[in-house]
DNA sequence: CACGATTAGTTTCTGGGCGGAACTTATGCG
DNA sequence: CGCATAAGTTCCGCCCAGAAACTAATCGTG
């Protein structure tokens, strides 16, 4: 059989790699471009095993020789590998309890296409057919992920506040529907697999992203994987006291963490019933309610920052979320929450702000199917893995 | 090359065991005797390889084939192999402020011996030369595990403050000094570590450990795996706010989880000083006073499990460790913890409460020599190891 | 400019380990 | 006493990884 890389511009079906290229792959995708002798001491593979693996990956379009980077002082100058991102498409699809919102991406998560539009309906049937109507407008993608707010146990949605949904099988509905691979998960567990692969977090073997929007929500990367709980929960911390005289929480208590948090209690606080944006230029403009507010909110992003890093202790901590400017306008606070809260060097908190706009979550889901076609998680069989 | 098993009763140098091998062995440790078929069938191997790879670990002296089990219905009887835990021994020692703890265990971490003796001196150097007179009194061990209650990163003793040591290198030192092979670990890490292997964790993907003592300690596996900090760290609940009106803690705040645990305050807020074993005297005949302090205890408990189930949802959260009693007097008010905190129905909380005497810390770090020999961890010179 | 030093990448060969197919063994059942 | 059933074994071939030896591309130096 003759496979002509150069003609097959994009594949649909996910070749089955063994377990060498898939690491190879997975290597340069997440770390950049390589030479092979550079991806062969990382892995600690042999010079030869790179050579082979090299040419199948390039045979089947996945990676292309680039430049070749000259040693800095004698030898050889190294031919770095590069993934073909365009050898395959991928599409992110993130469900809140109103809207869809989907992004295509390469295999490299850099968006090609996006799309918003409003939810036909909250009907399980009808959101999956709305999910296939838009895969439709996207076709030849090699895998689908879908995000949602909810918690998801193995494709099965066991239940959704945002869509009241209960133990929808989400995946399985979709997949079928589209004849697509699909892969289901909760946003922000996909948001830190998307930041552990393709963000700051690169690679990391430990890492926690939080992120701050309508709400808060933590992601945990330990031992170079996802924390995903045993019954389909992400790790919660928000509900951590920080003051027991502080704001009424949704959960009953007062004080929790999120109570600070959550854009509705920070907007509540303050008065004449302001947009996130006014409240912003009130704080901006010096205005001391609003000072206050925002500076609690930091402060009790702090000692959210603290916790998380008292229990994993992660090489960096990642914070994200459309409520970011929290941080650009309290900063100094969220560090003294840090320094009230982590019980070692705060300097040891490698902190990490990035800008955010609200497409990563389609984008993280995007980036979610490309994870679990990798590692070879989304297909419908599960096929022997020998590790545990 | 002829080895004859049955006269070789104790090696004292681990085999380089191929990695199917290894896999069989820790299975059998773990999830106690099993049959080829039933081995072949959980680690996805074929038969054939279990044949072969039972054949050379039953050649190597580490299992034994015993009983042959019959089947249910028609089928040839199941062969069950099991651990031939004579095969080796190791040498666990937990060093306190003041007294060195020593546990001789075989391969299935059973005591064989135990001795306790006080410290010679804090002295690094004399430390180590104590361990290596207690390694003497017990020749012919295939691996040494020391577990202290301090951080520790790579064998490196970054700090102890019982010992008041900072950076130590223990690991290098006492393998210098015993010529065997030494693994190094926080205290709490190994019993965690102890507890998945060989005890009611056995073998579970999540597991939190809470041990209540002098202090608190958390130890948490996550994906199979042991959670160690980036820097060392193990990971800390313990300053998780409680109640801002509590007892003063020892890290500046008042109201923190520890500072209701940790034994030294439960006995300050008593009057007339009692020994712990009086305290519980009182509270068992119902002095009202101890019954407060012992129930407020009993709470911060409930909000420390609350709170690391909230974070890891694990399969199984384990309570053990000397201050135990307490969840004997108090266990309704550690449930009402336990409900205040936990955000999903309390009932997914599987909470085992295992009798504990001071001799598991030494048996722990007996425990973690087994686990470092098995998986190559213990090796002097990191041999080449493809997997990230 | 020739030649060695240096490092990247390739080819060839070999061996180990794993699984498929077919076989043997040990039991229950009619 | 077959026959079904399932455990365990033997045989064989294949895949895949590494060792050794090779070619390729560059730099430095006399």
């Amino acid at each position: 059989m003759i496979s002509d890389a150069a003609t097959r511009l994009i594949a649909s079906s996910w070749p089955k790699l063994p377990e060498a290229a898939r690491d190879v792959l997975l290597e340069v995708l997440i770390h950049g471009p390589l030479s092979r002798a550079e991806i062969a001491a990382r892995l600690r593979l042999s010079r030869p095993t790179l050579t082979r693996v090299a040419k199948s990956l390039v045979a089947q379009g996945l990676l292309v020789e680039g430049d070749t980077r000259p040693r800095a002082s004698a030898g050889r100058p190294s031919e770095m590998l590069h993934v073909r991102g365009a050898a395959h498409r991928f599409l992110g699809v993130k469900l809140t309890a109103d809207r869809l919102f989907a992004a295509v991406t390469d295999l490299t998560a850099t968006p090609i296409a996006t799309a918003e539009e409003p939810l036909r309906s909250r009907d399980p049937d009808e959101v999956v057919a709305q999910i296939a109507d838009v895969a439709r407008r996207f076709p030849g993608v090699t895998g689908i992920g879908v995000t949602l707010g909810g918690v998801v146990l193995d494709g099965l949605v066991a239940r959704d506040e945002f869509l009241r949904w209960t133990d929808v099988p989400l995946k399985a509905a979709v997949t079928g529907a589209t004849r697509v691979p699909t892969a289901v998960d909760n946003d922000v567990q996909a948001l830190t697999a998307a930041e552990h692969w393709f963000g700051p977090g690169a690679g990391l073997r430990s890492l926690a992203v939080i992120t701050v929007g309508a709400g808060v929500g933590t992601g945990l990367i330990v031992g170079g994987g996802l924390v995903a709980g045993s019954h389909g929960l992400p790790p919660h911390f928000s509900h951590t006291l920080v003051d027991a005289k502080g704001p009424q929480c949704g959960c009953g208590r007062r004080g929790c963490i999120s109570s600070y948090l959550m854009t509705h209690v920070v907007l509540q606080r303050l008065t004449g019933n302001p947009s996130y944006a006014e409240a912003l230029d009130r704080v901006r403009a010096g205005d001391p309610q609003a000072r206050q507010v925002f500076d609690e909110a930091g402060y009790a992003l702090g000692v959210l920052i603290g916790t998380v890093a008292n229990v994993i202790d992660p090489q960096k901590v990642l914070l994200t979320g459309e409520g970011l400017p929290l941080y650009e306008v309290s900063s100094p606070l969220v560090h003294d929450g840090i320094e009230d809260t982590y019980e070692d060097d705060p300097d040891l908190i490698e902190l990490d702000v990035r800008p955010f706009d609200f497409s990563e979550w389609a984008r993280s889901g995007a980036a979610l199917a490309i994870k679990e076609t990798i590692t070879g998680a989304i297909t419908e069989w599960p096929q022997g893995n020998r590790r545990r």
